[in-house]
DNA sequence: ATGCAAATGCGAATCATTTGCATTTTTTTT
DNA sequence: AAAAAAAATGCAAATGATTCGCATTTGCAT
């Protein structure tokens, strides 16, 4: 079942459970795309979860240094923007009129990042790729 | 001579010249790589510019309307992280430890956006890349 | 030089995020 | 299972970056 499960991923993440904890694990499951800290508060409050918000910033940065969740990317006057980490990490195309976040299937940096460590005398730990436009809805609208 | 060629930049972007802009745009000239709104405000006090926090706020985001600067990357707790707009746009691997950036010679994103395009139904027209791990100094530390 | 539109400086407002502390919840100990 | 200890939460206030309103100043055309 759903909370228990959640359950097991704060153990095996080093994380003691908690209500709260477990509904926003909960939470972020369901996403598809990452989501910014207001729409979570908002998905609480309609739950009727109410979690404090304090107590969501505590939890993320938790959830943070625990490796559960990445920052996903930046947007404007908004510094996080989350989502559970995947086995296989993601990017998106995002649309600049209506904001959508299109996943693309397959990370085109691998090969990339290979040649960098080889030309440069540096150790590449993460990388964050973002990719700006318009989507075939928006496209029309011009 | 510089001061002169600021104005043109200016005029050319359909801006109208102030002491502070071009004072701005001199500063921004002067880096290397991105730089942070509180350096930049640092710099124009050790210049004795003087220029108010909210005016170099209104001049960059002038600036980034009428596309003389971009928005190199964000760094948490903090939107504005910005460069001069250059002909060859650039990326950067950014080292964990020190925050040295260091710039990648050649964007590497060429082929993978023509590739999205054909694939997807979406019209490219930015993308931000930030490649974070450890520079040849820091890994010695460890 | 004069007048006007646009830009600046200043202080106050706003908004996201963080912090201190009292209270509650979870875990440990008995 | 109750009591004690540790950790997490809620709340209200603080902080820090960014924005805004408005009075003053500046750049420029006449």
């Amino acid at each position: 079942m759903k909370s228990n499960s959640s359950r097991t991923l704060l153990e095996k993440a080093g994380l003691k459970y908690s209500r709260q904890r477990e509904a926003l694990l909960d939470i972020l499951k369901e996403q598809s795309t990452p989501i910014t800290i207001e729409q979570l508060d908002d998905i609480t409050k309609q739950n009727k979860l109410s979690i404090n918000l304090s107590t969501i910033y505590r939890i993320l940065d938790a959830f943070l240094k625990h490796d559960m969740i990445e920052k996903a990317f930046n947007v404007p006057s908004q510094s996080y923007v989350i989502e559970l980490k995947h086995s296989h990490h993601r990017h998106f195309l995002i649309c600049l009129d209506c904001q959508k976040m299109i996943p693309i299937n397959h990370c085109p940096m691998h090969d990339i990042i290979d040649q960098i460590e080889k030309e440069q005398d540096f150790h590449v730990s993460a990388h964050q790729l973002e990719i700006h436009g318009y989507c075939s809805d928006c496209i029309k609208n011009h």
